[in-house]
DNA sequence: GTCTATACAGTGATAGAC
DNA sequence: GTCTATCACTGTATAGAC
């Protein structure tokens, strides 16, 4: 009978979502109260605990929730497993781009800081993220295999060392705040000097 | 006069420093209390304020000097710049020793999770350790390619793609506690499938 | 469900005696 | 320098009215 509980899953609960997220994510798990949360969402703090047990329930929902919403967009484009190197370009320029994001890096920070107090979160972040990233980049090397234009015989392997490759140092200078946001040029130059030595390496026998 | 005040600077405060180290490596900043270091280190509180003026003042102490212990015994051991694969075995696995090591991986955690409120831990940790990591990598490409032994003309950039290679994702899964230590066969293989990979890409034109 | 008001525990930090 | 005792404050969580 009440049709605005089910369509409307909570308007109150939405807007504390949003506060907790942008609050957490920027200054982390302990640096955030309750208060502020309430207070960002407009919301009294009784009714954040109404919609979640505890602090640690409500930052769990949180960090859930966007590592399932950042990382699923990535859509299987079309590759074509006989241009080597313009889709490992793709491959590599999409990767880093995911990776290097701001509130890809400011989620990293969080997960890796906190996950000896969240143990969870790291089984859901990396099958959210770097595993649905790696077995994509594998599939495709399986594929640039097959059609031969790659000498791989280990795609897993491959595709780790690819993803090691590419990453390079760039990703931690960025965790560690060394260095702002890396530009497009950045990002280009980092994909094709990876993609350059991984070819060197796997281009198959003449 | 005072000898003790010399010899010993401070026995308490090596006492202090280390149950310090001991707490915040484990558990982090936010989840650490004053209190609990003071107790662990069998002092008062007031003892605690008296060696170090707020909590910052002593997290920072704790970190720069664990990065400093840490990295500092990396002796720059003899490598022939002639055996480039027997010479990038040892440095990999060097590297990957010491990036993998329990202690590491926690200051790490701790380190990439608190840089947003300690900026300056960033700058510290990144010098004390991966930039002279990567040096150490650097001058030797360097030396082996001017010996012939390998085709690198950007030292700098087959350092950071040698690191990369060899780091693989293993040291992800570790910080996001998904699997136990790493074994002396786990780091033996990462090594000799990043090195044989970085080979190809990288031996000279016959 | 939502609010105001409050109880309660625990924290960082200090005062004053020795 | 070191201790005991205490302060002021913050943050979690709940009670009770609407």
């Amino acid at each position: 009978m009440n049709s605005s509980a089910r369509s409307e899953p909570s308007a109150k609960a939405e807007s504390i979502l949003a506060a907790a997220k942008k609050s957490f994510l920027a200054h982390g798990f302990g640096a955030v109260s309750m208060e502020t949360i309430a207070r960002e969402a407009q919301v009294s703090k009784a009714t954040v605990y109404a919609h979640f047990a505890n602090k640690e329930e409500l930052f769990g929902a949180v960090i859930g929730r966007e590592c399932e919403s950042r990382f699923a967009g990535l859509s299987v484009q079309e590759l074509e497993p006989r241009e080597a190197g313009a889709s490992l370009a793709i491959l590599g320029r999409r990767f880093l781009e995911l990776i290097l994001s701001p509130d890809a890096i400011a989620l990293h920070r969080i997960i890796v800081g906190e996950v000896t107090r969240f143990p969870v979160l790291g089984e859901v972040f990396w099958k959210a993220g770097p595993e649905r990233n790696l077995r994509q980049i594998a599939d495709f090397m399986a594929e640039a295999a097959a059609a031969g234009a790659l000498a791989v015989d280990d795609p897993r392997l491959a595709a780790e060392q690819f993803a090691g490759l590419v990453r390079g140092e760039v990703q931690l200078r960025q965790l560690l705040c060394l260095e702002g946001d890396a530009g497009a040029a950045t990002i280009t130059a980092a994909v094709e000097s990876a993609v350059a030595t991984f070819l060197r390496a796997y281009r198959p026998a003449p």
